[in-house]
DNA sequence: CTTTCGACTGTTACCGCTAACATAGCGATC
DNA sequence: GATCGCTATGTTAGCGGTAACAGTCGAAAG
């Protein structure tokens, strides 16, 4: 009787606002803002002029329940803070931009437990497909996976065995290859710079590929480096003046990534050392900063836009679930740059 | 009576599944599931074990509607491939990962257009804040940032009116500063090199309060060289060497990031220039990447981290959306580095 | 004029969970 | 032994939308 008028002034409006203050019923005012054909010009004209004047945003939350959709799809990676995983985020968005899909990033910092927790939360949010970078997870992740009912794909390495689908490059072969290029260069002593590598499955990966092939050279590595956190740059620098001052003889520098490698190249010229006769280098990933150093340094791209597209797009098909995941390689070239002979 | 017996064998599971299989009610398994402590041990037991038995995910959907409330903070910004926000992103995770909130991110390719629709796209989750870069946006987004009912965050910029919060620093006098330690340093020939920037407008209160500077001094820029898109590192490059040759008098380049500023000063070492005797140079954002450098270039760190951890806090801070928004002015140091004389 | 049909709009019943309140035990208190 | 006061659990009624189906109404067809 006496419910007080006005006691809320600005309560969160709902679809009821909308729709006494068009004359329509709630339905009419669903059907209009979300697109849908069926209504007759004029209405949909009231009604969106009723909203907008209102100031009305719907309510996902109620929406997706209701029609057991969600629009978002779960992109789970390591880090945002070297250049690669942008990458890939930029070719996930371009593709998913045209489906009503959106992309909502995780960020796991190269830990297995907090890739379980993100996920978990994620799937919490039913999205309608997730994205991964690796192959590796906990047991427990595997199985929220497999449970989910919804597109897997697992991004970036083929190396193992998808959950569902997979997109990525053979880091092993990546490394074979470039030790290979590197040996048919005519380089000796090779040293390999690179990350800790406890969860860094994919540098892991390409230093065993390289090894293979070294040894299948009756090669080995004369020396080796690693780090963990800090500057890259200023690490590759570090470790780079390590190795040269503890291995002299090294002609060959090897690194788990092209920031790393950048570093090193830089104080490899600042030592004014003849690179890349004294002294070859190379990187992984094809980042663009390389295209400012004064020389260009050796790398293999890791096709980070093109998986990114490929994986939207498996999500982006896939509305049934059922059927096989598919496993899409992919082909990184090798850019000799100026830095191996 | 019939009704198909393990018809839908995967058929999503909700809490009537982990309900049923633990013998209680769903309400004591939602309230288990929730960690609330009004449950006796051996009940919450069966209860967990049913859920993990099961694999059950709670659905977020279904609970942030019945409760009204979301764990969500959207977070926007322009960009993730220059490292400045992604370290603003770390700032804010650091914060909210002790309070149950989760970070959500939005880019907007410094597009207003794209900000008000992410924006858009956000509000429909209900999160419990946003935090956005910069003071400018569309009279649409303004609008339904003041609307939405929750503690609102502008980050990275204080030189203009916030709808709610700010956290940031001044541009203006960031660009001043720069420029009077600059006329200090006895340089009087300067050039500015940076974004085109129609939508970037930090770059560009930075450049105001420069030439502002300048002009108190009597002095103006010599030149001045825009670029948009593409390798930083390489447009630094490009820019410095067209800037030298196009005005050989210049002694002084400003950037107006430490990317370009970097690969401007990589071209005059190359070149062998004087740094800083015949030319100095600075940047700014004080980012990690040049520690790595040969020698160290003159910067302004942007408090990104800090910015990141203090937005954080007052959407934490915040349940109660009433009382005004408060403005957190950061003050960047001056790090003249190896590049000012 | 009645019937039919299609275009448009309304009604009803949930979606899966949680707030708020109700209830059942059960030992302590007087 | 009745009452009180807990603690532990259950019941009820939505949260704000949407799917599915049910009208309504005017024009075309018979």
């Amino acid at each position: 009787m006496s419910k007080p008028i006005n006691a809320n002034p600005r309560r969160t409006l709902t679809l009821r606002d909308v729709s006494e203050a068009s004359g329509v019923s709630e339905m009419t005012v669903s059907r209009v803002l979300r697109g849908r054909v069926d209504v007759a010009e004029p209405t949909r004209i009231r009604v969106r002029e009723a909203a907008r004047a209102l100031g009305y945003v719907p309510n996902k939350i109620a929406g997706a329940l209701a029609s057991q959709r969600v629009n978002l799809v779960g992109v789970i990676i390591p880090s945002l803070s070297n250049m690669v995983f942008p990458e890939v985020l930029t070719g996930v968005s371009e593709i998913l931009d045209n489906t009503g899909l959106q992309p909502v990033v995780g960020v796991t910092n190269y830990s297995p437990e907090r890739e379980e927790r993100v996920l978990y939360e994620m799937l919490s949010w039913r999205p309608s497909g997730v994205i991964l970078a690796g192959l590796e997870h906990t047991d427990a992740a595997r199985a929220m996976l497999a449970q989910a009912g919804i597109p897997v794909v697992e991004i970036m390495d083929i190396d193992g065995a998808p959950v569902d689908s997979a997109v990525g490059i053979s880091h092993r072969r990546a490394g074979r290859q470039m030790a290979e290029a590197i040996i048919a260069a005519g380089y000796r002593n090779i040293a390999f710079l690179g990350t800790m590598m406890p969860d860094d499955h994919r540098a892991r990966k390409r230093l065993e590929g390289f090894e293979e092939a070294l040894s299948k050279a009756g090669l080995a590595l004369v020396d080796r480096e690693f780090y963990s956190g800090g500057s890259a740059l200023l690490k590759g620098r570090e470790m780079t003046e390590a190795v040269l001052t503890r291995s002299p003889k090294v002609d060959f520098l090897y690194y788990s990534n092209d920031m790393i490698g950048a570093g090193g190249l830089l104080y490899c010229l600042h030592k004014g050392l003849d690179v890349p006769g004294r002294v070859g280098l190379a990187g992984f990933n094809g980042v663009e900063l390389l295209d400012g150093l004064p020389i260009k340094l050796a790398t293999m791209d890791a096709c980070r836009l093109e998986i990114g597209r490929r994986a939207a797009e498996i999500i982006a098909g896939k509305r049934a679930v059922e059927g096989q995941g598919e496993v899409i390689e992919l082909f990184p070239t090798l850019q000799t740059g100026d830095t191996i002979r």
